[in-house]
DNA sequence: CCTAAATGTTGACGATGTCAACATTGTTTT
DNA sequence: AAAACAATGTTGACATCGTCAACATTTAGG
């Protein structure tokens, strides 16, 4: 149905889907927009009837992701709460769902997160991240509420909550944890440790 | 006595050094072999005397990120501690050092941890790495031999606080942070807020 | 139906990463 | 000191890439 019709049809979103696609095989540095093209069956300067440069169908992609983690994150939320009562595991429940995003895709949070993007040339990426972040401030609203959680601004506990979550999370996938933490240790344990951290501060 | 004679003397220092400058001033898509080679005034292939790859060089330019940080946390270490007995204080501190390295050179920091970097094959940049976290695990120690952290774990309490500490400044140098709360908020009241965080914890 | 907008193609340009072949210099061995 | 060798730098080539202008085809609106 697609291969003789001069018009693609969908070649906007069949780009994207190539372009991830090149990034989960081949890495970020192997996305070209010619080979993109070449996934999609079509010649190589089509994509730019679809986007102004390479620049856009990286934020394109990278916005895929962020689409993709918050609905993940939203699932795990709306089967919240796992454990009752338990706030601190219900957090290590999030942060696993984070982190096993990173995992099995490692190059496209690099993408959505390694930027350089001009946030005024492309506004909707930071509207597609903020969604992500607006889910965690909506579930930390509703521990305080349940009195899971201590008191105080909601938007600085998921601040605080992001950060480290966004924190671990690259470094883990950089190589960035120390070796002997690293290898002694699964996904699920950092997680935990990072969590316990954040729980019960570290205060004397 | 650089501009006659055929050998360059110094040559892998200077292109690691033009790639920092490029970086500085053009972004990391602007660094390239070739360019950093005639900023060197050498020949377009004679960085391979001294690099595999490009990404061997970016490898190199990442581990002088490393050790140019892990230089500045050691100043703010060694005049520790600016607070006595305030712990609280010290660590926005630290902090703000690693907040400040980012807002200066926020295209070395994503070369840093941007990688995508074969473990196996530079293992060196991991080194780089473990030598600022170390530095971390230290000062930790030191905090809990006065008192002025809680007990427990310094390797966990440092993967905690770099947690939070890498995660909170990639987010604002990408700018994820959502506007209302980055635009209200200083450098240094967004690291007062996720110390505080860390500090505390959120438990009820 | 005809025209304009949207979408796709072709061909070209300069820049890039990389390699092979060659040139020059510094060092070591005899 | 001369010769052999290793280290370092140069030149030229190739495939690929991002981008643009000119052109072709299809679709849609009057």
């Amino acid at each position: 149905m697609s291969k003789k019709s001069y018009h693609h049809g969908n070649l906007r979103n069949a780009l994207i889907s190539a372009g991830v696609a090149i990034l989960s095989s081949e890495g970020a540095s192997a996305v070209s927009l010619r080979k993109v093209a070449r996934e999609a069956g079509v010649s190589h300067a089509a994509p730019y009837r679809h986007f102004a440069d390479k620049e856009a169908l990286m934020v394109a992609i990278a916005e895929e992701g962020f689409h993709k983690l918050a609905q993940e994150l939203e699932k795990a939320f709306v089967r919240f709460p796992t454990h009752p009562n338990d706030s601190f595991g219900e957090l290590v429940e999030m942060s696993m769902v984070y982190l096993r995003f990173a995992e099995k895709n490692p190059d496209h949070l690099r993408v959505m997160f390694g930027g350089a993007v001009d946030k005024h040339v492309h506004p909707s990426l930071i509207a597609a991240s903020e969604e992500a972040f607006s889910l965690l401030v909506k579930i930390i609203q509703i521990m305080q509420d349940k009195k899971m959680l201590r008191a105080g601004s909601a938007d600085a506990l998921a601040l605080g909550l992001w950060s480290m979550l966004h924190g671990v999370t690259t470094l883990l996938i950089e190589d960035k944890i120390p070796p002997p933490i690293q290898e002694a240790h699964s996904l699920e344990e950092i997680a935990q440790t990072c969590v316990r951290v954040l729980y019960d501060g570290i205060s004397s």
